[in-house]
DNA sequence: GTAGGGTTAG
């Protein structure tokens, strides 16, 4: 009867299961009762198992240590267990104390495919390469489950996808987890044409589509942002009555969201009987950009449904807020974040220190960021760029430095960051030493992005001549982003002949784009050619292409707000200008000479 | 009595 009571321990309340727990303790007397020749170890694994699916973690510890003699079995759900509540590491270091018990106990296929996962989860090759030569030498890799995790630990650890495959291929009779791990291995490493290479073959095959691997597939047509491919499986879903699975659901709503079909995500998103909060998240996720107060009205409707927001809800809500730059409504959610206690967590802190940087409160940036016990290669970035845009280059440029000694590895992004603070404090030796430092000494290949920020650095400086030879000496041809960096320079410099070089090299890339129309016009003004300047316009307005309008907003005692150059806020509006005097005011005094070429009427 | 795959944050 007692013994009945304890497998039921998820069910039983804390006092009652702590008193049960005390008692247990005495492995001898309960499990191994004097009419009972061996202990009963199976019935202590059933309790292990329960303690480990309600993170009892210790419990199921203190437990398994008072087995006198351990099985296999009690062992694998050891590791399992760990592995389940993703402490990786705890698992590994059990496997390693089984196997150095020297009480003739092997591991099975159970133990290597729970192993497996755990070198998975400390994203270690060569933990998973050791357990990888142990499942060999004792023969149990031919089941499918060992495979089927090896060839998941091979496609995460270190994108050893070669590894994976060859693992895959070596499956005999492959299941359908085997197809969704590799379809998800080539994905989740930003292969999605991989990942839907991989997905045609397993319809090839005529392996049957689930929730599964039609979950994954969608998400690798988001990651090569093509809504064609994700249509064709969306119909696939509604064909087969996989419209109920909010895995499979969540999945096509990000996939709108990130192929330009926000209108398309909203329809399914309401059309949805069920939804969690990752539904939720990523429809707030999906609005943060393009519709920032859209996504804030979303955040007020999921609490309303009785759902708690997570960390994932803060990150994209704050980066929500950062967009409007609304600083008021940024402290709110800020204490909201206090509250629930998730102030701690990474993403959450890095999209705090973004979002008071761009709500114009650097402090605070720097406040959250010297409190982070742990800091990430975003959270370096985050406040690097807030400096730069804050005009403080120099410190943008010591906390890289800080970051490297660290041991925090920069990637291509924070030279973004790095560069772009460079340019914006005219410290263009030193700009142009980290661009060099990038490829040298980290090994990262320069893309479009990182040129156009070294144009950006030249070109401000008035190094145009050298800006110019660096895209001559580009090794592909530069895109729309080089000639842009380029044709601000010869703007700023009012270097008309380059000028009209870039810009109709980026009419040749991109015709659609109206700023790049407006900037060339600018430049036959500036150079005095008003034919010029009258043709270009002309074309303009044929084109039907408007550029889209600037805006601006200011938030006045709670209120915000937004409006376009000649706009009209009734009265209010002369609150605006009145504010733009005074900073017109300021810059005198500064010394600073406005360029009020650069002002457009109605853009 | 012990093992598996999918969805959200820069």
């Amino acid at each position: 009867m007692i013994l009945r009571k304890l497998v039921k321990v998820p069910n039983i309340t804390s006092r009652t299961h702590n008193s049960l727990h005390h008692r247990m303790l005495n492995f001898s007397t309960l499990f191994n009762p004097p009419f009972s020749p061996k202990p009963p170890s199976h019935l202590a694994t059933n309790v292990i198992k329960s303690y480990f699916e309600t993170g009892r973690v210790r419990e199921a510890r203190t437990l398994f240590d008072e087995i006198p003699e351990r099985d296999v079995v009690a062992w694998s759900a050891m590791i399992s267990g760990y592995s389940s509540c993703d402490l990786h590491t705890e698992a590994w270091v059990m496997l390693r104390e089984m196997l150095r018990a020297g009480d003739g106990v092997q591991p099975n296929e159970f133990t290597f495919s729970s192993a497996l996962k755990a070198c998975k989860g400390m994203n270690s090759l060569s933990c998973g390469a050791l357990v990888h030569a142990l499942a060999l030498k004792l023969g149990v890799l031919g089941n499918i489950y060992v495979g089927n995790a090896l060839m998941d630990m091979y496609g995460t650890c270190c994108s050893r996808m070669d590894r994976a495959f060859a693992v895959f291929e070596e499956i005999g009779a492959k299941n359908s987890v085997s197809w969704t791990t590799l379809i998800a291995c080539h994905t989740h490493l930003g292969d999605g044409h991989g990942g839907l290479r991989v997905f045609r073959q397993m319809l090839l095959e005529e392996a049957e589509l689930n929730p599964f691997n039609v979950s994954i597939a969608i998400s690798a047509c988001a990651s090569i942002s093509s809504q064609v491919y994700g249509r064709q499986i969306h119909a696939a879903v509604f064909k087969r009555g996989f419209e109920s699975s909010i895995p499979v659901m969540n999945s096509i709503l990000d996939m709108y969201c990130r192929c330009n079909g926000l209108s398309e995500a909203s329809r399914c998103f309401h059309g949805m009987t069920e939804r969690d909060i990752i539904t939720w998240n990523t429809m707030i996720a999906g609005y943060e950009k393009s519709d920032p107060y859209e996504a804030i009205n979303l955040y007020s409707s999921l609490e309303f449904e009785g759902l708690t927001p997570n960390c994932f809800t803060f990150t994209s809500v704050i980066a929500a807020v950062a967009n409007m730059a609304v600083l008021g409504v940024g402290e709110q959610f800020h204490g909201g974040i206090l509250r629930r206690g998730l102030g701690d967590d990474l993403g959450v802190a890095n999209a705090l220190i973004d979002m008071y940087a761009k709500c114009g409160n650097i402090m605070n940036s720097c406040k959250i960021f010297n409190e982070m016990h742990v800091k990430n290669v975003v959270s370096w970035t985050s406040m690097m760029v807030g400096y730069g845009s804050h005009g403080h280059g120099k410190e943008a440029i010591a906390l890289f430095d800080k970051m490297v000694q660290s041991g925090v590895r920069p990637d291509r992004i924070v030279f973004v960051a790095v560069l772009n603070a460079c340019s914006h404090t005219g410290l263009v030796d030193e700009g142009l030493r980290y661009f060099k430092s990038m490829v040298s000494n980290y090994n990262i290949t320069p893309d479009q992005e990182i040129y156009g920020c070294v144009v950006d650095l030249l070109g401000r400086a008035g190094r145009v001549k050298e800006a110019y030879e660096l895209i001559e000496a580009m090794p592909f041809m530069p895109d729309e982003s080089v000639w842009g960096a380029f044709l601000g320079a010869c703007k700023a410099h009012k270097l008309a002949e380059l000028g009209k070089l870039a810009a109709s090299r980026v009419l040749e890339l991109r015709p659609s784009v109206a700023g790049t129309y407006m900037a060339f016009s600018n430049l036959y003004a500036a150079d005095g050619k008003w034919g010029d300047y009258a043709r270009i316009r002309k074309l303009l307005r044929r084109m039907g292409s408007k550029k889209e309008a600037g805006r601006s907003w200011i938030e006045v005692r709670n209120d915000i707000y937004s409006f376009v150059a000649g706009d009209k806020l009734g009265s209010r509006i002369e609150w605006v200008y009145e504010a733009v005097d005074i900073l017109g005011l300021h810059m005198k005094e500064a010394r600073h000479n406005p360029d009020l070429e650069c002002l457009e009427d109605g853009t």
